[in-house]
DNA sequence: TGGGAAATGTTTATAGGTGAATATTCGCAT
DNA sequence: ATGCGAATATTCACCTATAAACATTTCCCA
C-alpha cells in the first residue's frame, strides 16, 4: 500500500524523481495518466487493467461514459522509471495543471499521485479543516467489531 | 495495553526511543500518523489494515472519498524500530506539530500517541482542571447510542 | 548531410537516513 | 548507601537517496 508525502522537483528536463519508498512497491513499468481533482494519477498495469475491466461495464451508449474514457485513455501513458528511480512527465501532462518544478508526491493506498505542490498545499488546507471528523470516523472503524 | 507517561528528546536526525515498556507489547513495525488534538498516533499494521478494508468498500468516485483517503494516507508513514528501539520522525510530520526535541510518549489504551511536550502540559493541564466534569459527562455518551 | 533540439544517460556533491559505539542516567537489589 | 544492569542520551561514521550539473545519443529539419 502507497502512503506518506513527498517533496521533489522536476529537473531541467521535467523528469522527477519517484521517492525511494513508493518505488520499492511499484514494478519498473506502469501508467501515468490524469488523476481526479487536478493531480496526475501512477496506477500499475495491474490495476490499470482491473478499471478497465469496471469500465467497461458502463454504457458507452452515455455521454458521460464516453467523455470519462476518451480523457483518461487519451491522456495515459505507459512511463518506465530510468535506473536513477526517475520518470519523464510528458508536457501535455504536466502543463494544464500548473506542474513546472515543484511537486508533491503522495501515496494514496493503491495507487500514486503526483501533485503540483502549490494545488496540493491548498488542497490538504482544506481538507485539514474537516480533519477532526475524519479521525473520529475512523475510530468508528476500529471500534466496530 | 499501552499506558503511562514517558518524556523524551529526539537526537539530531530526528529520531526518538519508544519507551521500553511500550516497546513491549508493539511489533517492531507499526504506522504513525496524525492523531487527534495536535499529537502523533502509532497504529498496528492490524489496525491500520482494518480501517482500509472498510475504506476500500467507500466509491472513490466521491469527492469526499477521495479527501478522506488522501488525508489518511498522505500523513501516514510506516516506521521500524532500530535494534535500539528508535524510530525516525519525519519532518512533514513533525513540523506541523511544532515537535523539536522534547517530546511526550503517552500510552493510550489500544495506541501510543506522541506529543510536544509543552503542548502535552498544557493539554493535560487543562484537561485535569475539568477531569470530574469530563467524567461526569461520559456516561451521557454512552446513553446516547 | 550537418546542426540543433529534445530525449536519455552519467557523474558528482550534498543531505538525510541508518547503524554502531560510547557515555550517562536511572532504577533496583543487595 | 553502594554496585550492578538495563534503559536512555549522545556522538560519530557510513551509506543511500536526492539534486543538480554535465555528457551523450537520437532524431528531426534545414
Amino acid at each position: 500500500m502507497f502512503i506518506g508525502e513527498y517533496s521533489h522537483n522536476l529537473d531541467a528536463k521535467g523528469r522527477i524523481i519517484i521517492p525511494s519508498k513508493l518505488r520499492n512497491e511499484l514494478h519498473s513499468s506502469f501508467i501515468l495518466t490524469r488523476g481526479l481533482d487536478n493531480c496526475l494519477t501512477i496506477y500499475s498495469l495491474e490495476q490499470w487493467e482491473k478499471i478497465f475491466i469496471e469500465i467497461n461495464k458502463l454504457p458507452t451508449t452515455k455521454k458521460a461514459t464516453r467523455q470519462y474514457i476518451r480523457v483518461l485513455t487519451s491522456s495515459a501513458c505507459e512511463c518506465t522509471l530510468d535506473n536513477q528511480g526517475r520518470i519523464l512527465i510528458p508536457t501535455n501532462l504536466a502543463e494544464p495543471l500548473g506542474i513546472k518544478k515543484e511537486v508533491t508526491i503522495i501515496g494514496a493506498n493503491d495507487h500514486i499521485e503526483i501533485w503540483d505542490k502549490k494545488t496540493w498545499d491548498e488542497y490538504i488546507d482544506e481538507a485539514d479543516k474537516s480533519f477532526e471528523d475524519v479521525a473520529e470516523n475512523l475510530s468508528d472503524l476500529l471500534d466496530n467489531d
